[in-house]
DNA sequence: CTGCCATTTTACCGGC
DNA sequence: GCCGGTAAAATGGCAG
């Protein structure tokens, strides 16, 4: 016998695609509020193209400070083994 | 007296930055979550291009569906005014 | 001998430019003539905001269907391979 | 008596519908060619990217010499009149 | 002139 | 590990 349409992999399809949907419904419902504060923060009188670049800054320099810790671990492991 | 750096106008950047940095966080912590489901799926032998396949189908659907509910009212209003 | 500037890759680079510009006032000339439509209809008595959310519909509905047939496809090759 | 439905204010509304989705049609055809044209020259070792700020600046320079020709017709027509 | 919508650009994710 | 395609963000343009 082959697969059964509405067998058990389908309902487990079903389990994973509804997982996403919520997941994914949530994640809109963030954006939606980013879109918020953004519109906000202009109403108050800020820039917002400013302000993405302020942003963008933060985690350029976020992601280095990571990537820099991630270097120095990888160095104190390497050096602990060896 | 001019704009000072650091004053009240600072704060309400300041606020309104990590706001969005907070959210940010959780909008990924929420992507990250999406994936590991397709992670999972995927691992229980479902191909992951027909799920995207199936999900985005489904809110084609469902988009077209609030678009006609959309005019509806929207026509609704209308005559309801006229 | 090193990168000559107006050398053939500059002639080849010209003729495409120039293609996708000829392209762009084409469609920036379609595009006149759909706000041009607009205007009539408009002119003519229409709500334009109504026709284009009636338009946008239409292409949903469209791409939502045209997305299934995309759908039926895969699944049918899928199983005729299988 | 009030509008109809399907009557002579229907058939209007249909044809500007119609002529509206052909011409984005023929707009979405055009935008196709020129990812085509993008396409092939990406494939001839052309940077898209670079290809696009070229692009873009000779749109720049157009529209200011179209601009400068707008202002002396328009200073021309001024003492033609004065 | 402001808000909305299309288009463009960027980033991500799966596949090879 | 890279590339290609696909989805999200951001910018620019247009109607109102």
């Amino acid at each position: 016998m082959g697969t059964e349409y509405g067998g058990i992999a389908g309902e487990q399809l079903k389990s994973f695609i509804e997982r996403i949907e919520r997941l994914e419904a949530e994640k809109a419902g963030i954006a939606a509020d980013i879109r918020d504060v953004y519109a906000e923060a202009k109403a108050t009188g800020f820039d917002v193209k400013a302000m993405r670049a302020v942003l963008k800054l933060r985690k350029m320099e976020k992601d280095a400070r990571d990537e820099q810790e991630h270097m120095r671990d990888l160095y104190k492991n390497t050096l602990g083994i060896g």
